[in-house]
DNA sequence: CCGATTTAATCCATTTTATGGACTTAATAT
DNA sequence: ATATTAAGTCCATAAAATGGATTAAATCGG
């Protein structure tokens, strides 16, 4: 149910509209807050007053923009306290970083551990002290980590790690294995919330994230999509031939079958991505024709999914990144033929900036964007128990 | 950017929050009102008078429940006063219905009409005309017609009804072609919102509304999703088999060339859907097998759409409602098959309870919805306006 | 160089809204 | 008949935003 709005709350909100718009509109003056948000400009003063004494936001100087009368003194976020930790483990490694409120990387930490051959706890053991040397790293140059969010490779509900198939986990409760409180969610929807945050594209898009399998995460309205249970999204399980080869889900001729890592290295008959990559490079046909089967594959799949939740753009990362000038052709090719006669515009097709620590940052980032979103429950928060330890 | 709250938004606000909670919580007294909602008994009689005097509720007499002390009167949803108008084009006929505040049905035409052959001009006079005859039989009755929708069957952006291809039409602001305000919306989605609504179902569901052509309608956490350009649910085409028959969308294999009206038709060799489940009841093989072919269609189909959206269920209605008991086992199976090892639990194939109206249901409903919502506007423009014309 | 003008930011009395405790009302329990 | 309990109303108070006045710091025009 919406809950009510009392004079507290009403306070809460304002105080995260205010403390949006800085993040939203650059360094702004306290006028110009006003103007946007609709308050009067004693209450934006005040709460930028407030801001300011939790080390959210700074004074950036008189901004002086030639225009007559007093200039204004701009306010921006502050990249000097505040700060989140991002987690992820992955089948091959174990990547930490911490953020700003600014979203700057501050630190970042990637460590090459084969989880397949391990149990949750000893995992988490090892992430946990990587977390802690981080943390303590962080808080020498003066920042305080509010929060922590892990990405994992699997779906999760509501704190519970269903299943990774390819960590052979299941039903992990992540969060209880760690000394400190941490929010745990899907890899493939961080990842796309790390292309939202972090890359600067578009706040309408799916963003497909290869690694092992193949995920993805719709973000529509610069908000994330999680359907019912928070399962939606498993792109890779679309059905692209429903007589195609089996799948390790059961169903036949998914599309992992056809553009996962390991259908795509198979039938290239290579064993590594670089290599792939070298040998798309020097142009070998075998090459070249798997990442043709995988790019029509995708687009078959991708077609599925823009009739079924109209994502403004696609964006490819994980493993579809560096393959991106061998897959796009046909993708875009097979998409086109079947999309066009029904919309007006085909959704673009185009390539992730970030590297493989999309869904680490995104992890951050989502912490970072919480507070922004409520800042006065960090600040009550910091307020009662002024330290910044996340143990 | 999310509005910063004032003083009157507070009210207002918090005056649906109430009025919500009314429609939720049945009739329910003044004091289990503050409890719930969290405001105090002062703020919400308050807000009681206020909906009192708009008509908007009714106190229902006193509660009396055993209890010792003394005994609440129970207000509820008032259906004497305020009403909405919901209509319905459709490629074979035109529908209208006003309902009330409760959502109960009041009044509901239905006119047969080919609009295949007709301009959009000729067939919103049509519709006009009966609008009009509706809402002064309404007047009659007392009620107040605060608003209407329009469902119509293609996707729509913006008041813009981009393409029906089953009427022939393109790019028509629907909306100008009547003298009364109305918001204009796709069929599939108020059929959804219909479901939701008025059928007494979950509130997390994919609802698919196979007519001529296959659309279906997300609803999550009872608010129904729309995609970036509001084209999403286009279940129709989704890909079954990529090398299957050719589809007037430019596609290859789209489910609408298995399930759909026409080709369950003409794979059955008869030419409507009465004879069709006349056949099935005598038990025909042809018209069997044409059945199981399509549920089998419909369950890849499906499969794809659960994978990507993570609906709570899935509702068949339309043409598929008559062919449940014939669709549903093959349906199931296929997705079962494709599904159980990836999910705790596969999504429950049920049949709609509502008719052809699940559209025109769900238009008038979204009104009621949105004077539910918010019932501080509606106040203040019957107020300032006392009459009830939507002309 | 000085006053007029313009815009930013703050100050302060006021308004709006919700709060919380006291009070009234109407029932059951003893 | 009296005590108890819960519903609903009354009223003084508190929290928050408002709006106008004031002060501050620039540019513009002569």
């Amino acid at each position: 149910m919406t809950q009510a709005v009392r004079h507290d709350s009403m306070r809460a909100r304002n105080l995260g509209v205010v403390l949006g718009e800085v993040r939203r509109s650059g360094p702004i003056t306290r006028a110009a807050l006003a103007e946007i948000t609709g308050l009067t400009k004693t209450t934006v003063s005040k709460m930028v007053g407030d801001l300011l004494g939790a080390g959210m936001v700074t004074e950036s100087g008189a901004l002086r923009d030639g225009e007559r009368g007093r200039p204004g003194t701009a306010v921006g976020l502050s990249g000097h306290r505040v700060a989140a930790l991002g987690l992820e483990i992955n089948v091959d490694y174990l990547s930490v970083c911490v953020v700003d409120l600014t979203l700057s990387v501050r630190l970042r930490r990637t460590q090459a551990v084969d989880n397949r051959a391990a149990l949750p706890v000893e995992t988490l053991a090892h992430l946990q002290e990587l977390a802690h040397r981080v943390v303590d790293e962080a808080r020498s140059e003066g920042l305080a980590v509010a929060g922590s969010t892990l990405a994992v490779p699997g779906p999760v509900d509501d704190g519970l790690l269903h299943a990774a198939p390819n960590l052979g986990w299941h039903d992990v409760r992540v969060g209880d294995l760690l000394d400190f409180p941490v929010a745990v969610e899907n890899e493939a929807n961080l990842a796309a919330l790390g292309e939202l945050w972090f890359g600067s594209g578009p706040s309408d898009f799916l963003h497909v994230s290869g690694e092992i399998g193949v995920g993805a995460g719709l973000v529509v309205g610069g908000a994330l999509f999680r359907g019912a249970r928070g399962l939606a999204g498993e792109l890779g399980h679309v059905i692209v031939s429903p007589d195609g080869p089996a799948c390790r889900c059961g169903g036949r001729g998914c599309l992992e079958q056809y553009a996962g890592q390991e259908a795509l290295l198979r039938a290239a008959g290579l064993d590594g991505v670089p290599e792939l990559v070298a040998a798309l490079q020097a142009g070998e046909s075998g090459a070249l024709r798997a990442c043709e089967r995988a790019g029509r594959a995708l687009g078959v799949a991708l077609t599925s999914a823009v009739h079924l939740m109209d994502p403004g753009t696609v964006v490819l990362g994980g493993v579809f990144a560096p393959l991106f000038p061998w897959i796009h052709g046909p993708a875009v090719e097979t998409m086109t033929a079947r999309l066009a006669r029904m919309r007006h515009a085909v959704p673009e097709l185009t390539v992730s900036r970030l590297g493989g620590d999309a869904a680490s940052l995104g992890a951050a980032g989502q912490v970072i964007h919480r507070i922004i979103a409520d800042p006065g429950a960090h600040l009550a928060a910091t307020t009662a128990r002024p330290a910044s330890e996340p143990r």
